[in-house]
RNA sequence: GCGCCCGUAGCUCAGUUGGAUAGAGCAUCGGACUUCUAAUCCGACGGUCAGUGGUUCAAAUCCACUCGGGCGUACCA
């Protein structure tokens, strides 16, 4: 076998150089590591390409790609697998560093992927102000939009807004009785209907007089009320796609001829509902009630053709946890519209328990006792909140203490990270006092010693960690990695003084490592949306 | 009943397209401020990865079953 038996794929080259690239644990190890080589072995292993061939044939391949030209020794590492092992020279710390330092607040973004990619998210009802479920919806979303925007993808946010159907009948009842309740004559809402001191305050401050025109009103002002909520969390949006648009656009005519012609429809019950016989009969689903009325299940079909029609490549969804049904629904509504399967990602945002006080907050809107978007920003800082929900993943279950939140909000995990880029700014200052500054373009005549070598190469995984952000749609990566680096900071900053370095140039080295470090920092939370202030 | 999510340290959770010695924070206990910010650092304590069986060179991760928790299962949205 020779070299040119072997041609690497774009996939393997991502695995190379990214995916699979880690810091390996132990004394003993190398700079860095890859399990790449188990994966392939066993892929060309017929008898006669042994792990030493492909070594070998690595080797050669990394050694051609410019970046590393410092790549000093590839090797296996005999332990109870094989991972390959590879050993850079100082210099290529240096460039770590530089190339950091070069590209700023672009460190991290490649342009890896292409194409338009919707992400529609909270999309709540505009029955109530937002909740916690929305909030932990609404950060998820954000940060994916920035990690998907960074790595290449045209991405738009979209909010859906169910300005039609019974709910909004509904909250127009429950404002009417409520207004009713006001003017002395007590009168209850309506059966299913709206709670809460919000219903009062809109009975308060509208004006109109019949249940369907406060229905109206009252939309439109909680609408807005969520926009601005939102903004105040830090998240706006492209679009605000409203249900009632979809009016005499044709696409739920599209849809029902479609379902017609491939024979998805049924009748039974005056009702007219997707079936299929691939599915068991309790899984079918109404489209048209028998009063005649479009479903929401029917209105979002056909909101979903009209989002394919934006050629958009991947349309992806998060859904609050009441949406499980609806999610298996849309997929096969969705697929017999012909779609594949891979177009419309739904992912659900599980739910958040309010714990307060030791105790579960049991909430609904229909309750009428909730926590709220407002409330939660006020009570713990939009930084704050976020962070609790990216550092989980989306669809476990969530406990939110509040109580814990506040009374620890001084050794918060979201402080630590601030604080560390706080740290550095302040070493920059001082720096500056002292007629230094970080320059990326200096000689560097410094070597650095093993912690600083160990900074350097978490600085330099961190483009990897943002492709594992976007593969795997989950910012937790991004939090955890942050928290580690943070944490290595930390250390380093007790262990090490920068400014009194013993050398000129061991000043100019650190400076530069940290200020890689503070610009890392930076540029992480950005993807998270949350704030990375210069002092604290 | 069926479907989805989950079960990892005392608590809250990472780690799951199979891969190196299972990690953090909180809590508890003991140390470190003459220093570029102690919102920090160091150390100690803490695990039958719910259980059983299977697949594999290799399982917290995949499969089956069991147990436990949550959510969903509308001619609501």
């Amino acid at each position: 076998m020779t070299e040119d038996d072997f041609e690497w794929s774009d996939d393997d080259k991502v695995k190379i150089l990214g995916a699979t690239l880690n810091i390996p644990p132990g004394a003993q190890a190398g700079d860095l590591s890859t399990n790449f080589l188990t994966p392939i072995a066993r892929e060309y292993d017929n008898g006669r390409v042994t792990e030493e061939i492909i070594l070998n044939d690595l080797k050669k391949k990394l050694m051609k790609e410019a970046k590393w030209e410092y790549l000093k020794k590839i090797w296996l590492f005999k332990g109870k697998q094989g991972y390959i092992h590879l050993n850079f020279t100082q210099e290529f710390w240096w460039e770590v560093i530089k190339e950091v330092g070069k590209r700023g607040k672009d460190y991290g973004k490649d342009k890896l992927f292409s194409g338009k990619v919707q992400m529609e998210f909270v999309s709540a009802n505009p029955t109530g102000p937002l909740n916690v479920v929305n909030a932990r919806a609404a950060a998820v979303g954000d940060a994916l939009y920035r990690a998907f925007s960074a790595l290449g993808y045209e991405v738009t946010k979209e909010y859906y807004v169910n300005d039609e159907g019974r709910q909004v009948e509904l909250l127009g009842q429950s404002v009417w009785a409520a207004k009713k309740t006001l003017s002395g004559e007590e009168t209850p809402p309506p059966q299913d209907g709206y709670r809460g001191d919000y219903i009062f305050e809109l009975a308060r401050e509208l004006e109109g007089e019949k249940p369907e025109e406060l229905g109206r009103e009252a939309m439109e002002r909680i609408v807005a009320g969520q926009r601005t909520s939102l903004e105040r969390y830090g998240v706006t949006y492209d679009n605000w796609f409203y249900q009632s648009s979809l009016e005499g656009t044709g696409y739920i005519k599209k849809v029902m001829e479609v379902l017609e012609k491939e024979g998805y429809i049924g009748k039974k019950g005056g009702a007219v509902w997707f079936t299929s016989p691939h599915l068991a009969e309790e899984d079918d689903r109404v489209l048209y009630r028998s009063d005649g009325s479009e479903t929401y299940y029917l209105a979002d079909l056909a909101y979903h053709v009209y989002k394919h029609e934006q050629r958009f490549k991947t349309v992806i969804d998060i859904l609050g946890p009441d949406h499980h049904a609806h999610s298996a629904r849309m997929q096969a509504g969705m697929q017999a519209l012909g779609y594949g399967p891979e177009w419309l990602e739904i992912l659900i945002a599980q739910q958040v328990n309010i714990v307060r006080a030791g105790e579960r907050v049991k909430m609904g809107k229909r309750v009428g006792e909730f926590i709220t978007l407002d409330e939660l920003v006020e009570e713990v800082g939009v930084d704050v909140a976020k962070y609790f929900f990216l550092e989980r993943g989306l669809s476990s279950h969530l406990n939110f203490d509040f109580e814990l939140a506040k009374k620890t909000s001084m050794e918060n995990p979201v402080y630590y990270i601030q604080y560390a880029h706080a740290r550095v700014c302040s070493i920059i200052r001082e720096a500056k006092a002292q007629k230094l500054a970080p320059d990326y373009g200096a000689k560097i005549g410094y070597t650095f010693n093993d912690d600083e070598v160990a900074l350097t190469k978490r600085l330099l995984i961190y483009p990897k960690e943002l492709l594992l952000v976007v593969l795997g749609r989950q910012p937790q990566v991004l939090c955890a990695y942050l928290h580690s680096l943070a944490g290595m900071f930390h250390k380093y900053y007790t262990d090490y003084r920068v400014l009194q370095a013993d050398t000129v140039e061991a000043v100019q080295g650190r400076l530069n490592l940290v200020d890689a470090i503070r610009q890392v920092i930076y540029n992480g939370l950005e993807i998270l949306g949350i704030s990375a202030p210069e002092s604290m």
